[in-house]
DNA sequence: CATTTAACTTTACACTGTTAAGTATACCAC
DNA sequence: GTGGTATACTTAACAGTGTAAAGTTAAATG
């Protein structure tokens, strides 16, 4: 009986195809440098094949953009949480996460900038994988300020603030490569210790 | 004999003419999403006449980014500097950079996202607007150091990590519109405060 | 073997940024 | 005023875009 499973896991498997192309095309040449056809003719499809699979270029974005998502939180579980010390846990989380982003940067900026930009409305919705991530943070948080290090601060304000500061300077360094910044990996080291400082009691 | 007086003014009057249908559409639809014959159509010009006034489309966003860096740095001008209390007027300061990202969010995104992506290798070119901005900023950190209030670090660094903390807020609120944000200016306030908190000696 | 279904391709449409060539008009020296 | 030239602008064209509709092929089912 099998061929339809068969058949399914063929499907699934151009379907992932479809996925590692475009990813790859999206990354060196940009979102908008890519094209259908581009992206069909490193599968050797047709273009149109690809609508049998996504609903458009930006579902196909959108797709590639959750794998990018996936990968950050691994990325970010794979850190040990010392629970006795989670001002440190947090410190290392927020390199992990800048570094993740600088060396993946056409993905960080297809994620938190170009998809949103295509894909309206997407406000964190129940179960997604940007929802896990930012859970991770706010457990983080949470642990901060029930410990008393951090002021007694909403958790929700606490952890916005934390994440636009790794956001901000993530951002910064990948679209101004050319900025006389300092050392790179002080200023990393300064943004997120200051934050950290600024929240403590 | 004025002639040529005159004709130099009319040159420049279609392109400003050119600029603010650029802008307007860039704003309206999307750098990505207004093309050239757009353009040309709104100002009933045929498209190719643009190209006597822009080398191209990128030259175009460049411009409308310049003169949204010079409307933003004398916004920030415009603010009275109280060079007694240099923490509040950075924290005033603060305040009405995000305020214009938030009023303008497409000319902001145009011009910290969308041209750096177009435009490689700007990196604050001597004289130019981007860099008066900057040297703003810098001026208020040197201020809070030499008075002693932060810490006797870095002004390139302390500046970077203001800049990146009100760029993350601001990118954040606007990339993600429906996402669960506290109250918006509580965020704002918070993110500014609480960097400038962890800067203080 | 016949028929249905799924996978994939061909073709086509209306659009894109940009270049090269063409045209008309306003200016200038005589 | 007339001839020539420079300026401003347009037309036409090229190679490319995302994607819908229709057509084709091959495999799975009854």
């Amino acid at each position: 009986m099998g061929t339809k499973e068969r058949r399914a896991r063929e499907k699934e498997q151009l379907r992932q195809q479809i996925l590692s192309a475009a990813r790859e095309l999206f990354v060196n040449e940009g979102y908008e440098n890519v094209s259908m056809r581009k992206i069909a003719n490193k599968i050797e499809y047709s273009p149109t094949t690809i609508y049998l699979h996504f609903k458009d270029k930006a579902d196909l974005l959108d797709s590639v953009c959750q794998e990018t998502l996936l990968s950050l939180l691994n990325t970010l579980e794979q850190l040990k949480r010392d629970t006795s010390n989670p001002v440190e846990t947090l410190r290392k989380s927020g390199r992990v996460y800048v570094a993740f982003g600088l060396k993946y940067p056409q993905d960080y900026k297809l994620t938190f900038v170009i998809r949103p930009q295509f894909q309206k409305g997407l406000g964190l919705q129940e179960g997604s994988i940007g929802e896990k991530v930012f859970n991770y943070l706010r457990a983080m948080v949470s642990e901060c300020i029930q410990q008393k290090i951090f002021r007694q601060m909403d958790v929700e304000t606490t952890g916005q603030v934390l994440w636009s500061a790794v956001h901000g300077v993530t951002m910064l360094l990948i679209d101004f490569p050319d900025f006389p910044w300092t050392e790179k990996d002080t200023l990393i080291n300064t943004v997120i210790d200051t934050t950290i400082e600024g929240l403590k009691a």
